[in-house]
DNA sequence: TAAGAATAAATTTTT
DNA sequence: TTTATTCTTA
């Protein structure tokens, strides 16, 4: 019991919905507390009536407590359900998020303490790799050799360990380009920093920084804070331990639940280790265990149990269910992967006739690859299927392209989104103009936009090309100002039809155009909820994702990190063959530490499942192109023999190497995949004449708008009228009229020319 | 500049 | 095998 035991008339019966210990983890709310909640037993109950308990006892407002989950999904679940108990007091939870949302939220109103604007973007692993791409071209690297992912791969696990460029080990900064690892982060961040922008590592790490080196802003959220609680621990990377830790010191009210059998994500920098220690970094601190199984068949569960028990380094835990009836795993063998995928459509059909709505039935994979085959089958017999993952719905590129517009309007100094864009659609504008643009750019220190402004009213580049930047300039001015009474929606919806974008889509005839032109109608309905721009913007950088109408029933197929937290009545689990599960590069690359990841992995896919695992295995495999014939995994001779039912399909044990081939298919069969040709499409005549107005005038730099004039570089002051200079595509001259950075200039070959003046030197 | 051809690479995924 | 990216050529 704790310091303030309920009174009893008004102990609410939800409370009494929990066994002893989800109702021990609700009601310990003072101090560390460590809750190990196994698969299937409770934890987002204990941890959404706990968050309503510390609410309905009045021990903290809900913006006093700070709620971190990883996924999106995960934090409006909580909302919801927290919603559900206490009513719409949850709507007051600010502090209810993502570790990025959270961050972000804090970093906007302390961006200036890490040389940032309030207003930074934030920028996704596409745009990253391309700054990193530019930089690396930059320093006269290869980036054959080293390659723009291999060097963010190594920043982003840096962050994750809490390192800023300073930081580095030697060892780190061997790791990429022969000891430049520690001079291209630092090259990264200045980048970053040039262009207000800051990536997701960089959410948690500006923070982190903050925290460290302002005590004042550190200690206000360490007062503001009265309770925090954390989802999925065993998850948590160095960075997110480290700030957790700090906010958390002084009052200690934490409580973290999590799974140690469940860490699956140590590849992208989460370290079991924050979980496995957090007895020791919080001394005295409560651990609680949920063993009780809410999920699974006794077979099932003894099943998992039974793989797990082959780790070392586990907490421990003894899960245990009251539901006695239950059926057998099954284990099946199979020639190949083309008859896996007819088996487990034929196993379906059977679930299907027998009532099973095919929304309770799942697929789960070790690898995205191993889908095709599945979706392939599907296809030939008429099986409704929906596959998860994959591309988000952010990340196709007519998104990023129309978000690409909408962040340039937003954000003139956004360099990464105009470079996106300026020639999307084609309007004529190629490296050349992209060249240019980026020299003047750099020379004089301002974003692109504006420089290609300056451009516009040069002879730098030709007629044509000048005219088009000039058009696509104005028509940015225009949406800039636009986007000042129009809402978000309307203002895309004008820039798509404006910039020929819909055009372009309309003119392409292929089999995607139509799809395409789909998710740009959905983005801007998305929009209609936000009231500005920006809002709009920070929601889709960090909270956006396709929640795609599930209309029907379909079974799903996905990856077993992906099916992380869901439930099926039945499971399939494809592929357990040693080289696809457990991967033959965890095998290679991690050893023991990876082998018993995959098996974690093993363990949750297993337990996703409520009535019914089935698990295949198939003797050849086609993988890139490539038939390899493999063993069954070592997982299913881990699995306790009384658990499981062993068939093959296969007549005869040794005959797996015997089987006829007549007996499968044409495994030849191939889908007709038409390639889309991408049909070139002119961008419509939106070039409009350049009015003189727009390029020189001085704009007023409002907080919202600023204007790509507003960057106007600084005229030169080395150079007056008369002066002899060279210029490296016009060759020698004299200046005869200055105007700004604009200067006349009467070539001794190629005759009178507007130029920038950061183009030429004194000669 | 832009389309087709050759070439290289290829887990797991959030934010 | 498929996919993405770079290279070549009209």
């Amino acid at each position: 019991m704790t310091d303030h035991p309920l009174p009893a008339a008004a102990a609410p019966d939800w409370l009494a919905r929990l066994n002893p210990p989800q109702r021990e983890a609700v009601l310990t709310t003072e101090g560390p507390v460590l809750m190990l909640a196994g698969a299937g037993t409770g934890k987002t109950a204990a941890l959404t009536h706990r968050l309503a308990h510390l609410i309905r006892e009045r021990r903290a407002w809900p913006s006093e407590i700070l709620c971190v989950t990883f996924t999106n999904k995960a934090a409006r679940e909580m909302r919801a359900r927290v919603g559900q108990l206490i009513g719409d007091a949850v709507e007051g939870m600010p502090w209810l998020g993502t570790f990025h949302a959270i961050c972000a939220k804090m970093l906007r109103r302390h961006a200036e303490r890490v040389g940032l604007q309030s207003n930074f973007t934030i920028i996704d692993t596409d745009d990253q790799l391309r700054v990193l791409k530019a930089l690396i071209q930059d320093q006269g690297l290869d980036d054959k050799r080293w390659p723009p992912r291999q060097l963010a791969g190594l920043i982003d696990g840096w962050k994750n360990r809490g390192l800023n460029p300073g930081d580095l080990t030697p060892i780190d900064n061997e790791a990429y380009a022969n000891g430049r690892g520690q001079q291209m982060y630092r090259l990264y961040q200045d980048r970053l920093k040039a262009l207000n922008a800051c990536d997701f590592g960089d959410l948690l790490l500006h923070m982190l920084n903050i925290f460290r080196s302002h005590r004042e802003v550190l200690e206000q959220y360490q007062s503001r804070f009265k309770y925090m609680m954390v989802d999925e621990y065993q998850d948590t990377n160095a960075v997110q331990y480290l700030w957790l830790r700090l906010l958390a010191q002084n009052r200690k009210n934490i409580c973290v639940v999590g799974d140690d059998d469940q860490s699956i994500y140590s590849w992208r920098g989460a370290e079991v280790a924050n979980i496995l220690r957090f007895e020791k970094d919080f001394p005295g601190a409560k651990v609680i265990r949920l063993e009780q199984n809410y999920r699974s068949t006794p077979q099932i569960l003894a099943a998992a149990s039974g793989l797990i028990a082959a780790n070392s380094q586990r907490l421990g835990k003894t899960l245990w269910t009251e539901l006695n009836a239950g059926e057998k795993v099954r284990v099946i063998g199979v020639w190949d992967a083309p008859e896996e995928a007819r088996r487990v459509g034929e196993e379906i059909e059977r679930l299907e006739r027998e009532g099973a709505p095919l929304d309770e039935i799942a697929i789960l994979v070790r690898a995205q690859y191993q889908t095709r085959e599945f979706e392939d089958r599907f296809i030939q017999i008429g099986l409704n299927y929906r596959i998860v993952g994959g591309f988000r719905f952010y990340e196709r590129a007519e998104i990023r392209d129309a978000l690409a517009y909408l962040r340039v309007i937003a954000q003139p100094a956004d360099d990464l989104a105009f470079e996106r864009i300026y020639n999307q659609p084609k309007r004529g504008l190629g490296a050349k103009a992209l060249e240019a643009m980026h020299r003047h750019a750099r020379r004089t220190g301002m974003p692109l936009a504006a420089a290609a402004l300056d451009l516009a009213d040069s002879d730098e580049l030709p007629a044509r090309a000048r005219n088009t930047i000039g058009a696509l300039m104005a028509d940015f001015l225009r949406w800039r100002q636009m986007s000042e009474s129009v809402s978000p929606s309307e203002l895309l919806r004008t820039v798509l039809v404006e910039s020929g974008y819909d055009a372009m889509l309309k003119a392409d005839r292929s089999a995607e155009s139509a799809g395409r032109a789909d998710n740009l109608v959905e983005l801007a309905r998305a929009m209609e909820d936000y009231a500005t721009l920006p809002d709009f913007l920070e929601h889709v950088a960090l909270v956006m994702d396709n929640e795609n109408a599930n209309e029907g029933e379909k079974v799903t197929i996905m990856t077993m990190h992906a099916a992380k937290g869901l439930e099926f009545n039945h499971v399939f689990l494809p592929g357990w063959e040693e080289g696809v599960f457990p991967s033959q590069r965890a095998l290679d690359e991690g050893g023991l530490a990876s082998l018993e990841e995959e098996r974690r992995l093993a363990y949750v896919g297993i337990t996703r499942a409520r009535r019914r695992c089935t698990i295949l295995h198939a003797a050849n495999r086609r993988i890139y192109g490539q038939w390899t014939s493999s063993i069954p995994s070592r997982f299913i001779e881990e699995l306790p023999d009384e658990t499981i039912s062993v068939e093959t399909t296969l007549t005869g044990g040794a005959s797996l190497w015997r089987a006829n081939w007549s007996e499968s298919e044409d495994p030849f069969a191939h889908v007709a995949r038409d390639r889309p040709d991408r049909s070139s499409s002119r961008g419509p005549g939106w070039q409009r004449a350049l009015s003189t107005g727009y390029e020189t005038k001085p704009t007023r730099v409002t907080e919202n708008t600023r204007s790509a004039a507003s960057f106007a570089a600084k005229p030169r002051t080395d150079i007056a009228v008369g002066a002899r200079v060279f210029h490296d595509k016009f060759g020698y001259g004299e200046v005869v009229a200055q105007e700004g950075n604009k200067l006349e200039i009467a070539f001794e070959l190629a005759g009178t020319k507007r130029v920038i003046d950061s183009f030429v030197r004194l000669a």
